[in-house]
DNA sequence: CCGTTGCGTTAGTGGCACTAACGATGTAGG
DNA sequence: CCTACATCGTTAGTGCCACTAACGCAACGG
């Protein structure tokens, strides 16, 4: 497929294009974890929070907004879900009453750890292709864009 | 007003999970991108579409749809805005008359070398942090990993 | 002929990133 | 203490994008 000729010069085919690629694959790769993740009643956003609570602990919504990246006004509905299956408990902050503290149930470590084996296998089938270094190289190079990126 | 809160500071990577940083990565190289075209009037469909014209000549919509991977339903709209600006010319074509024939203007080749230059200036400000051998690698390894992807 | 398939087009759906505004609560400065 | 402002959770809404459905029309195959 690649073709060695077409290294600079002449305008990089659409085939070739990085940011093309970029976001076909991750298109692709978004909607492979989200069917795994369906299939066991959950979404990307669930475990997102769901691991952020359990590396830091309880939290505010806006200090796991902070963390996970997801807006304050989306991550209501994903405590609503996750609370409303038993995962996590949504109380008052008694010490500061504008804040919801929120936190994991032993249920929602369960679930946790289950959707853990879940996202690792969804993960080998995402890179089946590369061999072990080279998913690490992967990944190396997209921190060190995203990095670069966002702090544009 | 914009409340400092919303403003996405780097999410604390909860995890280098490939597929997170990818979907993450491609974000922002989207809106890189998007933004970058916009400034010279374009969308990302636009420079494709041109793209696929310029490799292999004058093509129905259906076969332009099939090379870029549109929405033959959306590609109406990139045609129309093409074709507003002069760039293309839409002509129904005599052998069958079920299509249309979509054809490059002077004035698009034209907008096309210039549209070259900047996406090659934007996959430059992308891609910074990398080095020449490094970007070749990545493009490698998304390329792959795109192929696995559409055969599933 | 007639059923199927491909064409361009319109309309609509659902998800997602993102913004705006609000009421309640906290904090800081004069 | 009072006033101004910031932060909290929440609701509502925007705009974009991938994707689907259905249509009328034309071509093709048996």
């Amino acid at each position: 497929m690649t073709d060695p000729m077409d290294a600079q010069e002449t305008p990089a085919p659409l085939r070739a294009l990085p940011s093309r690629l970029l976001s076909l694959v991750a298109m692709q790769a978004d909607r492979l974890v989200s069917e795994g993740l369906a299939r066991a009643d959950a979404r990307k956003w669930h475990y997102a929070a769901l691991v952020a609570l359990r590396e830091s602990g309880p939290a505010s919504q806006a200090e796991l907004s902070r963390r996970t990246g997801i807006y304050r006004s989306d991550l209501v509905a994903v405590i609503n879900e996750l609370a409303e299956r038993g995962f996590v408990e949504r109380a008052p902050d008694p010490a500061d009453r504008r804040r919801n503290v929120v936190t994991v149930t032993e249920q929602g470590r369960r679930h946790l750890r289950r959707l853990d084996k879940l996202i690792a296998s969804l993960q080998d089938d995402l890179l089946a292709p590369l061999t072990q270094p080279e998913r690490e190289q992967l990944t190396d190079f997209l921190g060190r864009l995203f990095e670069h990126l966002s702090r544009s």
